[in-house]
DNA sequence: TGAACTGTTAGGCATAGACCTAAGTTACAA
DNA sequence: TTGTAACTTAGGTCTATGCCTAACAGTTCA
């Protein structure tokens, strides 16, 4: 489970804004272009373009210019380390379910084995 | 796939950054006290303080004073809202990963329909 | 060619985030 | 009851983020 990596870093900051998450539902359901999607926000067009900008960075699209129109399309391999951080934490969890109990029995019975 | 919840962004954010996933991973082993917890960073205690805080408000976490002892758990709850988000939104994408080819074609081939 | 379209860059502002030190507070222990 | 341990709060700095307007490209088309 590889943490340190500052990637998932940009990818969770990248997920953590409700503009960027809706560009990305969008985009899942088809390439658009950078006009196309800043119609659906009311933001002016250089503030959009850094949501953009902060997707790309983060792996989570990739755009490609065709004349003066610059494509974006999701790019879900970075989703997916995302999303196997979390699931391994969550299968780590899962196995250690019963833990919460056991250490808590400590701080009520403290004759049982030292922390 | 609900996406303006200030709880996603709350979830993401406290993900995207290390010092909070390294808790999150030494909690899915198992409870520990925020003094435990700190031991492993070199910052101050205060500013570890609001890292834990941080993924309590997140839903990410759970504390519970016993004395002057404050112990932490893992709360995955909040983990699977991320995982789920991150889940459907691949299920879109995959169910339209042609999109991207017939999407391009309309530029090559202005012929096509209208987009 | 020159106007219109679609981005893009530059620069500025206001808020939030991540860190710090110093100074409490509460619980346990001698 | 006094000291120490384990937080907790207050207040400060510095950087990053998210927004804006204004001005600048590169393309397309009449």
């Amino acid at each position: 489970m590889p943490n340190s990596s500052p990637d998932l870093n940009r990818v969770f900051r990248a997920l953590a804004d409700s503009t960027r998450r809706t560009v990305l539902e969008r985009l899942s359901h088809g390439p658009a272009t950078v006009g196309e999607l800043a119609k659906a926000f009311e933001m002016a067009l250089p503030s959009f373009l850094q949501h953009i900008d902060v997707l790309e960075e983060a792996g989570l699209t990739t755009s490609e210019k065709q004349g003066r129109v610059r494509i974006c399309s999701i790019a879900p391999a970075a989703l997916d380390v995302g999303e196997g951080w979390m699931r391994s934490l969550r299968g780590l969890w899962h196995r250690r379910a019963d833990a919460l109990e056991a250490y808590l029995e400590q701080f009520k019975n403290p004759e049982g084995e030292s922390p």
